[in-house]
DNA sequence: AGCACGCCGACT
DNA sequence: GTCGGCGTGCTC
């Protein structure tokens, strides 16, 4: 006998191995193989008793690892699906599937901190490591900040280095490492009591009746299910819920990783007693712990981000796929899926329900509807009456005008601030952007500084006086004076979160005002304790970034103000403007949660612009109309299904050279000319990491095109010049 | 992706 | 002379 095995390599074929006599494989069923002079864990795809292909000496197994299949019949279809879809690999859809399933390691029992080893040294130590070894440097000096709060992974992530740098730092003695031990369950911490069940409002009781007898009918069937901020979607996913668990199923609900807050946990526990909480945060040992868990049908609802769409769950029930339309459900790595549109495939493997909720549907979802690929559900109004929150439009230009100078608060919003801070309230202010300055800028010749590494502009952070590329994390020592022209009055221009707290502080020094975005919440528990005094009452006005935009309530949140509602509309991409809406609305969401009636603040410098006049009045149908029609004469999604190319190198010939050679075989083809080829042309960021990036938009009429043209790119790129990285992104969400 | 082999420049 | 850079090719 033989077997097929997939491996999780980028390596497109099976792989064929003789079984020995005394094993039993069945798909499904992982194996350790000899693989070129190593061994790897593969997937048993098929078992065969004859192989027509003898070009190769066939190995044998070295050992089956299961007695039981981890992947089932399901769950490799979905697998199989992925990886024609998104064009990678079985093995490599398999491994996103089962983390850590296909690697070689153990999982150890404690969490290793990071600590500096001779703190008396340390100054010196950075800077003797600074010219030879930046890297180490740059590991010292965030452990030098974080002392014992970082794991090896949480630097990795942070730098974006491998971990060759901390190995040898740890080699040096330059670090320790401080052994803890790990809590394998750690959301079981959240206690909470049991609940009743809310009175339904007329609507939600409408959709819930509507929707229950899909439930119980176990079949597929795609819902959208459009609702205004506050106007209980989550209760009519809890109510499906129910319907499901009680007839002995479990259900996977999707949800933003930003809005995977104790809250959004709370809630469901508060409802369902045996709730699995996965999390990219979660080490293997503790993932393989719920994975364990749910295995056993142990767990009845799993809640988790993207990659929690691979629980596997053998009952499977319902997914709910909370706030649809974010970003962040498509993974920006190798497979480049949308666990949203892969949602919708395991319901259909699976022949059961799927719910999508969002109060702002990505245009693509709406369109579905439009076209009867999925049931629309709306809700019009909020639960209990709560009117929408009152929001204004400040135009900062105006605003800078009347002041004579440039200022970063409108009057209204420190009224309003003030207002609300005197009568005991709380504020939200947004800003996503993290640092202090965005830009340093020469006023006499308009110098800009700039990264060696990337085409991109440097972001100035106050603490440690460096300006920092947010796109590689190197860290500069900011000029003194222009290297252009040598004026010595570097502006530093532009606001971010940094210097915004500053500011609030000078303006409201009684009041207690927290910082909160990717370089203050380090460290475990920081974000729970901030939320948690924040809920409180002990913190008056927190600022952040999109952190905060997600998944929070605060009922004595009266204020939310958009310090810059423009941020996504700057970014050059056909979706600028959808983003922009959908922000809005969701940042106004967060206010007047409770009895008082919420106000909303949004500072712009384009005050007419559609995205933002639409988002004042959370009208979601007006900027449909615009939206599409846009999109419809310009063809884009969801008119065009789109596919991009993305070539990197370190040559920018060779980046160019091969950009060309892929387009000019695109246009061979003979289905050339039902396609649009946007490009080649340089990628908006044309440089990152000292290497140029160049991309090919095409924009096809069908899926069936779509198709076609991703298998031909597929097999063009497998010519390309091994010194360069040739991507291909089906459903791109990002075209920077 | 790894990991070998192999071919060239710059060091003791 | 060798050490080490990375370009190329292969993995059942
Ligand atoms: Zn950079
Ligand atoms: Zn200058």
């Amino acid at each position: 006998m033989y077997a097929q095995v997939a491996l999780p390599l980028p390596l497109k074929q099976l792989f064929s191995y003789s079984i020995p006599e005394d094993c039993t494989l069945e798909t499904g069923m992982r194996v350790k193989v000899p693989f070129g002079r190593r061994t790897q864990i593969g997937v048993c795809i098929e078992t065969v008793a004859q192989i027509e292909n003898t070009k190769f000496r066939i190995k044998s197994i070295h050992e089956v690892i299961d007695t039981k299949p981890v992947i089932d019949c399901a769950m490799l279809e979905l697998a199989k699906w992925m990886s024609q879809y998104y064009r990678c690999s079985l093995g490599e859809a398999l491994e996103t599937m089962v983390p850590s399933f296909l690697q070689q390691k153990s999982y150890s029992k404690t969490i290793a901190y990071l600590q500096i080893a001779a703190h008396e040294e340390i100054e010196q130590q950075i800077e003797q490591l600074q010219t030879k070894f930046p890297l180490q440097a740059r590991v010292l000096k965030l452990v030098r900040e974080f002392d014992g709060e970082l794991t090896a992974k949480s630097i990795c992530n942070r730098l974006g280095i491998s971990r060759s740098a901390i190995k040898t730092l740890l080699k040096k003695e330059l670090l320790c490492e401080r052994f803890e031990e790990q809590n394998i369950n750690p959301f079981d911490e959240i206690e909470v009591e049991k609940v009743e069940k809310p009175q339904l409002s007329r609507e939600q009781q409408s959709i819930v009746n509507n929707l229950l007898p899909v439930m119980r009918e176990q079949r597929f069937f795609p819902a959208l299910v459009h609702g205004v901020t506050g106007s209980g979607k989550t209760e009519i996913y809890m109510r499906c819920i129910e319907e499901v668990v009680d007839n002995k199923r479990a259900a996977i609900v999707l949800v933003p990783e930003i809005a995977l807050t104790p809250q959004t946990v709370t809630r469901f526990k508060q409802r369902f007693a045996n709730v699995a909480v996965l999390h990219s945060e979660l080490t293997n040992a503790q993932r393989n712990f719920q994975w364990q868990n749910i295995l056993q049908n142990k767990a009845d609802v799993i809640i988790g981000p993207r990659s929690a769409l691979f629980a596997p769950v053998s009952n499977l029930g319902l997914i709910v796929v909370d706030e649809e339309h974010e970003p962040s459900f498509k993974q920006q790595n190798t497979p480049r899926y949308n666990a949203r549109d892969s949602a919708v495939k395991r319901a259909q493997i699976s022949d059961i329900p799927i719910i999508l909720g969002s109060a702002t549907p990505a245009l693509e979802s709406y369109y579905n509807t439009d076209t009867d690929k999925y049931n629309l559900f709306a809700l019009h109004q909020r639960v209990g009456d709560k009117k929408l929150p009152h929001v204004s439009v400040i135009d900062m230009k105006e605003e800078c005008r009347d002041h004579k100078k440039f200022v970063y608060f409108s009057r209204i919003l420190l009224n309003d601030l003030r207002a609300a801070l005197d009568k005991g309230q709380q504020a939200i202010l947004f800003l996503n952007r993290r640092g202090f300055a965005t830009s340093l800028t020469c006023p006499q010749c308009g110098y800009n500084a700039k990264c060696d590494n990337c085409n991109i502009a440097l972001t100035y952070h106050k603490k440690h006086h460096t300006a920092i590329c947010h796109y590689c994390n190197y860290d500069y020592i900011p000029p003194k004076s222009c290297p252009v022209c040598s004026c010595p009055a570097i502006l530093y221009a532009g606001a971010g979160t940094q210097k915004i707290e500053m500011m609030l502080k000078k303006i409201f020094p009684e009041n207690n005002i927290v910082r909160m975005d990717s370089d203050t919440m380090v460290g475990k528990g920081k974000y729970e304790d901030v939320l948690s005094r924040f809920g409180k009452g002990e913190i008056d006005i927190l600022l952040g970034t999109q952190m905060i935009a997600k998944g929070l309530d605060f009922p004595n949140v009266t204020l939310v103000g958009i310090i810059s509602a423009d941020t996504a509309l700057q970014v050059p991409d056909f979706r600028a403007a959808e983003r922009t809406f959908q922000l809005i609305v969701q940042v106004a969401g967060r206010s007047g949660r409770g009895e008082v009636a919420g106000k909303v603040i949004v500072q712009t410098y384009h005050p007419d612009h559609y995205a933002i006049q639409t988002a004042i009045h959370q009208d979601y149908h007006s900027f449909l109309k615009y939206e599409m029609g846009q999109r419809k004469d310009i063809g884009y999604p969801p008119f065009a299904k789109l596919l991009r190319v993305l070539i990197q190198g370190e040559k920018e010939q060779l980046v160019i050279d091969e950009s060309l050679r892929i387009s000019r075989c695109l246009r061979q083809d003979k289905y050339a000319k039902n396609i649009q080829i946007l490009g080649p042309a340089p990628a908006p960021i044309d440089r990152i990491k000292n290497r140029y990036r160049h991309h090919l938009i095409i924009k096809c009429q069908s899926v069936q095109l779509s198709m076609h043209f991703s298998v031909f790119l597929d097999r063009i790129m497998e010519d390309s010049h091994k010194s360069l990285r040739v991507s291909l992104d089906v459903d791109p969400i990002s075209l920077v």
